[in-house]
DNA sequence: CTCCAGGTTCCGG
DNA sequence: CCGGAACATGGA
């Protein structure tokens, strides 16, 4: 009588949305194909969202809950609009339409990212599943199965040899002591949001495992600080080659220093739009094919 | 078998 | 501040 996957879905107007595109572009990495749609915990509970043209049907009474977790306000005509208007710009931003930065939570965020140093993104997925089966609460979504992601508490009361079974490798150290921090209150995730941009990066420095690029994810993905622009191998390669063509010996320093100044206000989202554009067409060739316009670099 | 992946940490110039 | 090396694991 009832189709699994399709009771009780109440439609929810997202223009401007990618359903897709958002939740395959390397910013989140437990969602699963289930039918027509997705699967997946959000917050503490199981969470099915399907996308039909200009709306997202989700299950009755979330409605809010997936409006503020796609961040469906965010008024991405002035963010795309507001991206520097150089070619490489442009390709990305045409081919990441509909991309939304989305509100993960703060403590599963950033887990998620310090387990993600030298990983490809498929294996980022595979530990966070794991840790999800090792160590989250079960939950139903008809007939189907989800874990949510185990607190800091959980994961503090871990061992190191647990996370390793997760397929963490070195990074169990890291993932461990930084629960243990966050689960006795030596670090308080939750008073980020009263912080600048720049007190909330060291906050989040002090971290093990966390350095430079992964603060800066953690910033934009897990407290909405869409000014932050982490800056990976892929988007190292992005500026090297197009914004600094040609030139000899580019610092980090230099190019973090670029990335601020030249992205600007929505730089997190041109940076995750030409992320995954790179990473998406890079070996197909279209990018270094037409990345001949190197872009004067400005102070 | 070799290479590399959404890096961080530690160490010596 | 800068460049290098070690660090685990899995898929191509």
């Amino acid at each position: 009588m009832k189709r699994a996957g399709s009771e009780a879905l109440v439609a929810v107007p997202a223009p401007e949305f990618n359903l897709e595109l958002t939740l395959e572009c390397g910013q989140v990495f437990h969602w699963q194909r289930c039918g027509a749609g997705w699967l997946g915990a959000l917050h503490d509970r199981a969470f099915y969202a399907e996308q039909i043209g200009g709306s997202l049907r989700v299950p009755a009474g979330t409605e809010e809950i997936a409006q503020r977790y796609f961040a469906l306000d965010h008024p991405l005509a002035t963010i795309s609009a507001s991206f520097p208007r150089d070619a490489a710009m442009g390709r990305a931003r045409e081919f990441c339409r509909g991309m939304r930065i989305i509100r993960q939570p703060a403590w599963e965020c950033l887990a998620t990212f310090i387990t993600s140093s030298m990983k490809r993104v498929s294996h980022i997925t595979q530990m966070s599943q794991a840790i999800r089966r090792t160590f989250g609460e079960q939950r139903r979504w008809n007939d189907h199965v989800v874990f949510a992601y185990p607190n800091a508490a959980r994961l503090a009361r871990s061992n190191e040899d647990e996370l390793r079974a997760c397929g963490l490798g070195y990074r169990a150290k890291h993932l461990l002591r930084t629960a243990r921090m966050i689960a006795s209150g030596e670090i308080d995730l939750v008073g980020i949001d009263q912080l600048d941009d720049v007190a909330a990066r060291a906050l989040l420095l002090q971290l093990p495992g966390v350095g430079e690029k992964i603060a800066n994810c953690v910033l934009l993905f897990g407290f909405g600080r869409l000014r932050a622009f982490p800056i990976d191998v892929w988007i190292e390669r992005v500026l090297r080659e197009v914004y600094f063509q040609q030139k000899r010996k580019v610092t980090r320093k230099r190019l973090r220093e670029f990335s601020l100044n030249y992205f600007g206000e929505f730089g997190g989202y041109a940076q995750q739009y030409l992320f995954h554009h790179a990473r998406k067409t890079w070996s197909a060739g279209h990018f270094q094919a037409s990345s001949g316009t190197a872009i004067e670099t400005r102070a």
